[in-house]
DNA sequence: TCTACTTTGTTGTCAATGACTACATTGGCT
DNA sequence: AGCCAATGTAGTCATTGACAACAAAGTAGA
């Protein structure tokens, strides 16, 4: 063990990784600053310095999480298909990042963040809709889905898709198998849309 | 005050009824087994004989959940409509319980039950998703609704419905109403089972 | 270079909590 | 009457999040 340098030079980070793993493994009940800090050889006040709440720390994993999962939506976005399979990828891609870090998503959805952090948090979480609205929209352009407003619609997807995958992360799919419903959920949010939605027409 | 008798008489009744208003303004997290205790006048050791675990508590709060949250679905379920319009109906009637109760249903879906009360909780929780199931049959046998796997249906319609009633209790609806989202997620799907789903085509 | 000043860590303390134990009271059953 | 399980009380323990007082180290200007 070589003795640690009074700083210690890149503790946020440290902590931010470390509070990740944490999460993932035990959940955020699983989460003891206190603990943290003896896993990253620090004092226990030490993470005061940084986060100056135990929910700031949360917080600032949210972010994270929503950045990274963010990168994975504008992947399958942008992935070489045609609207449909891009559509259906965009899933995928959400419902995988929910299965694979399901404490995560968690803590990223949760309702009570630091009303200061929850300005930032809030646009970053809302960046997945706006690609769905882009390829709603884009879609309706090419003919291949019916008109109506692209807000509500992307919103319905979202909403279909968080579900899938908060359900299908907690492992509450009644028997389902993951990939059976994301197909079918995607498969009829398109079937619909390309029908056409009462509720979103324009007026 | 009347001086109280050594035995409660109906301390589990009333402990779960004050976890329930206390997790419903508090959220989980505000809930304390000790501060419950003194809520209902008793000493801080008296819950454990009736909940061995907090988190036995809380099953228990989360089980009364899902058996209200059941008997307002039924009862949407078994409104004089047609059979679209009864669909919507268990729709709302769902996503206005999250509504009106978001940190209990919260507490009903956590990840986290213990292993015994599990069996209970889950094949309570799992009421809903049959409700639909019927419903999708029966509109299949009628001929509203195009051919295709209920249970897989029934599925997709519940995991959409979750994710509306999750983010709609968490006024995470980005801007959208409540009213708004059920309306077009219920119309989507109706939209998408009457045009065919690919995915749930039996085979 | 000396010296303030700020940042980052450490140590000690506090009240609250969940879990556990030993003990008291009560009511039901024989 | 007398036993006994169920229910409640009182006390204890380790852990936790927050906070305060202090120490060390980097930084910037004279």
């Amino acid at each position: 063990m070589t003795d640690q340098p009074y700083h210690h030079g890149k503790l946020r980070e440290a902590l931010l990784e470390r509070a990740m793993e944490t999460i993932e493994e035990a959940g955020v009940e699983g989460l003891s600053l206190r603990q943290l800090a003896r896993d990253v050889n620090v004092s226990h006040g030490a993470p005061a310095k940084h986060f100056r709440d135990k929910q700031a720390l949360i917080d600032a994993v949210a972010l994270a999480g929503f950045e990274s999962m963010n990168r994975l939506i504008q992947d399958a976005a942008q992935s070489r298909e045609d609207l449909r399979g891009r559509f259906v990828s965009v899933g995928k891609a959400y419902v995988d990042f929910a299965v694979e870090h399901p404490a995560l998503l968690t803590v990223m959805y949760s309702t009570k963040h630091h009303p200061d952090s929850s300005e930032e948090l809030r646009s970053t979480g809302v960046q997945g809709i706006h690609v769905a609205q882009a390829m709603v929209a884009e879609a309706q352009e090419a003919g291949a889905l019916a008109a109506g407003n692209p807000e509500t619609l992307a919103m319905v997807c979202f909403v279909s898709l968080h579900g899938t995958a908060l359900l299908a992360a907690g492992g509450q799919l009644d028997g389902n198998s993951v990939e059976d419903v994301v197909t079918a959920t995607t498969d009829t949010l398109w079937a619909g849309m390309a029908a056409g939605v009462p509720a979103a027409q324009l007026h």
